[in-house]
DNA sequence: AGCGGTGGTCAATAATTTATTCTTGCTTCA
DNA sequence: TGAAGCAAGAATAAATTATTGACCACCGCT
């Protein structure tokens, strides 16, 4: 995985100072193979233990480990894309509208890969498996994301609700027992009455998977499990719709996770009965 | 110039220490992350110092430059294709899911493209941007895509109405005038109640917009422009999630298109307020 | 507001790694 | 034979990197 792509899916997380190294190394790569440790650390005007530390942080053995894998990364090619630069011809930009914004998805699908790791999302898959109930809560797109999940876990035969509405969610989940799960969409992951209901529904043993972008907030230090995403364009209108996407391709990887064989059947008889709903005729 | 490329070049003309180190490099250049000059001359039994001659003889900087150096080869691919038989079978099917997965959509994307010429997207986007108010409808999963993109209409200043049963619609609709707009989600296209609807709004002028899966389908042919989505996979439990993709890709596109000037100021100063309604403290 | 506690930063320093120096031994050629 | 030239290694100097411990800021909680 290119260390790159990783830096820039963490970089949401780190501190100001861990930004700036990260922000520099993104922009200088191709220039890092003649930086020291502390040559880098006093061109930031930091000390050279931070960077040091930041390198650990994301996992390599130390500094010129994490130099090392740059290298490789710039060598393959798989640099960061210095910005969208926005182009000058508008005709050529909606011909190729479609391409680069798909191209967008995959890079915050990417990034979103790194950051989850395969086991974390099977060890969840099987909670939801097992789980007596499943209560879906979110916010604005959260919500509709959310409602989405529990519409798709319900086809699996699981029994889901959904609320957006912290107020009968609250009452609902007065009833949540052991076994049951709560999974909470929360982009910023800073909402207070969802904090609440976290604290609430953990009295009654259920446990708790939340859903957020990559960065500290309070929500994901209230969860038994954590689902993270990572989306970034700097076109505020674009962003949102990035975080959409790579989300999604989230809970659609549980999902598939959990079409094993009766829920499989399961699902494959209700989308029958579903089709029949929609077309009588059919 | 690849440093192993240079390195076999000069190879001819080493010493025999010289030549151990060339060889071992040659074939273990995959291998060198992890070597330190001392290891890598405990492994051959010679001294440090002349793996660090050795690195100054061909004109890099020193061990650490020469190693770098090879870490860029090997990751340029300019070197001998590395097995991959590392991991177990399960943990790279498990590891890949989210890859296939997203190759998967990435294919539907693609055929959907394919079928939508950015001509139409541009027109819709232009109907949406006019039009006074904008009508959703879909049932199921359609009914969520129809809610999402109701939402982001809104963002954008657009009045826009949801529904996700034809009933209230229908009332609704009684009050359509001439520049409004209905669009309809449908995947299957064949649900009699929507083409109901469609007569009902043509006949009070609004234009229509119809989503549906490309087919040959009733609804098609009574809208004014149509989007497409096509999305194939043998198992049941993915096509599903294809098609969503597939077709939340074509309304982000029409999305992106509709958001200029105006709108899209319309669109950050709504950002910022939801912002402030979710986290007040920022 | 006050209060642990957590996490992040830095200066100091330890540890490791790299580079240089200096010595030795070997070869070559006058 | 002996002086020059060169390669290699041991010892050591230099550099880079990693760790430690102290300090501070911030966060959530009472």
């Amino acid at each position: 995985m290119s260390s790159l792509l990783k830096i820039r899916a963490e970089r949401d997380q780190m501190s100001a100072i861990e930004r700036r190294i990260a922000d520099f190394m993104l922009e200088n790569a191709h220039l890092l193979r003649d930086y020291s440790s502390q040559q880098l650390a006093d061109a930031l005007q930091i000390s050279q233990s931070s960077v040091v530390k930041f390198s650990q942080k994301l996992g390599f053995k130390g500094y010129p480990d994490l130099k090392y894998s740059i290298g490789e990364a710039v060598a393959r090619g798989s640099d960061v894309p210095v910005k969208t630069a926005a182009k000058s011809a508008r005709a050529t930009v909606r011909e190729s509208l479609a391409e680069t914004l798909w191209q967008s998805k995959s890079r915050a699908e990417e990034e979103t890969r790194l950051i989850n790791d395969a086991g974390t999302l099977s060890e969840i898959a099987t909670l939801l498996s097992r789980a007596g109930r499943v209560f879906c809560i979110g916010f604005g797109d959260d919500g509709l994301a959310a409602q989405a999940f529990a519409q798709r876990l319900a086809l699996l035969g699981t029994l889901a609700l959904h609320h957006a509405d912290a107020v009968p969610m609250t009452a609902t989940i007065s009833s949540a027992e052991r076994g049951d799960v709560l999974v909470v969409f929360s982009e910023q992951g800073q909402h207070a009455a969802l904090n609440q209901l976290c604290r609430q529904f953990r009295e009654r043993q259920g446990k708790i998977v939340s859903v957020t972008r990559h960065t500290s907030n309070p929500l994901r230090a209230h969860a038994d499990a954590t689902l993270l995403v990572s989306a970034h364009d700097e076109r505020s209108h674009v962003q949102p719709l990035l975080y959409q996407s790579a989300l999604q391709h989230l809970l659609d990887q549980i999902f598939v996770l959990m079409c094993d064989g009766d829920r499989l059947e399961q699902l494959n008889t209700n989308l029958e009965h579903v089709q029949h709903l929609l077309d009588p005729k059919l």
